[in-house]
DNA sequence: CCTACCGATCGGTAGG
DNA sequence: CCTACCGATCGGTAGG
């Protein structure tokens, strides 16, 4: 049993360092730089191939197309957010609680995973079909779960009164601000923007009297 | 004194009607609803021509260049901004009030300006400088103003402590994920979600006991 | 406002 | 992984 989980560890690990070594691994963490930088439509290929040192037709030694980087991008970050959501929902917490945990994974890819993140969130309508159905179906799931479990938290008196759809937007879309956090210089650090958003969002701007 | 002001509202009025029926006023417009859609580079003029019914080439008699066209959207509703907070700014209001007033009045532009606003907030980069440049600044500017009132009201103990910068990247955020509301079939209406808007961000999600 | 057209650049392929 | 190249499309102009 132990052995099992040592190897399979190990096994996942190489994985990781194999994806994060190869030439594909790299396509695809330059693609989300320039992506996020300058937006998918306006990002060439030939600027791509440049940035990862190769010429613009040796790309596709590696790709099928442009839109396959974007379908590997979005569809990773859906998984990340989707795995992570049902792990929250199945969880006997408190639904603030489930709310709490939920902002902070958002806020930390967001800080962490930066540029995948973002690019999912702002370039997903780029997507050919059937892949672009299938992330907004998904995104869609996401939102109703999310709105479920601040349902929960406001029949179980957790949650104040208001519409969840709305809520689920706030957040959701509060989190993407971070993007201003990471352009500006005088940056407060990754835990104080945390905290801070978290009492933000939980707690409202208003002092209580 | 009365005749003078009637004669300026009449004028301003036919200004208004002028630039409303103007061609270059009906490509602005088409423009807006196809950049938002789309994206900026994602729009090519031929598809812009499409929409107002005319040939691509006639486009240049009304317009300088597709980046003319994002610059006139850009610097309009930064204007409309600008001039709002400069009101807000030089009242004699509370500070929670001068608050609750702008974020009201950023609902109501995302609601009733939507495809405007939506472009000037995740278009502008790709402006050319020296319009860029400028742009950028004024908006700094107006997160600094923005910044400024919430400091004000935390010294007036009307607000939580927190970090300014950050509340004001959350409100700003926040309210630009009412395009999804714009996206959903199931809306609730305009008010509720302005209430509703202003209720979660001013007293948070949290019931108090 | 149109026809006709420009050079530049795009995503992508053939063949080695 | 490169050279050489494809057809398509881009923003924009000339001339009427």
């Amino acid at each position: 049993m132990y052995a099992l989980k040592q190897r399979s560890l190990s096994l996942s690990m190489a994985k990781l360092q194999r994806k994060k070594a190869s030439k594909k691994g790299l396509i695809l963490r330059k693609a989300s730089a320039m992506f996020r930088e300058k937006g998918f439509a306006a990002t060439s290929m030939r600027d791509l191939a440049e940035a990862v040192g190769i010429e613009a037709a040796s790309l596709y030694n590696h790709i099928r197309s442009k839109n396959e980087i974007l379908e590997a991008i979005c569809f990773d970050v859906a998984n990340i957010f989707n795995t992570n959501i049902e792990t929250i929902e199945s969880s006997n917490q408190k639904s603030i609680v489930k709310i709490d945990n939920l902002l902070r994974f958002h806020i930390r890819q967001m800080i962490e995973n930066y540029e995948e993140v973002y690019v999912s969130d702002r370039e997903w309508k780029h997507l050919d079909e059937p892949y672009l159905s299938n992330f907004q179906t998904q995104r869609r799931n996401y939102r109703k779960k999310f709105a479920s479990i601040i349902e929960e938290g406001i029949a179980k008196n957790e949650i104040r009164k208001i519409d969840a759809p709305t809520a689920v937007l706030i957040i959701l879309h509060a989190v993407s601000g971070i993007e201003s956090w990471h352009r500006s210089k005088a940056k407060i650090n990754a835990e104080e923007l945390e905290n801070n958003m978290v009492m933000i969002m939980i707690d409202g701007l208003r002092k209580q009297p």
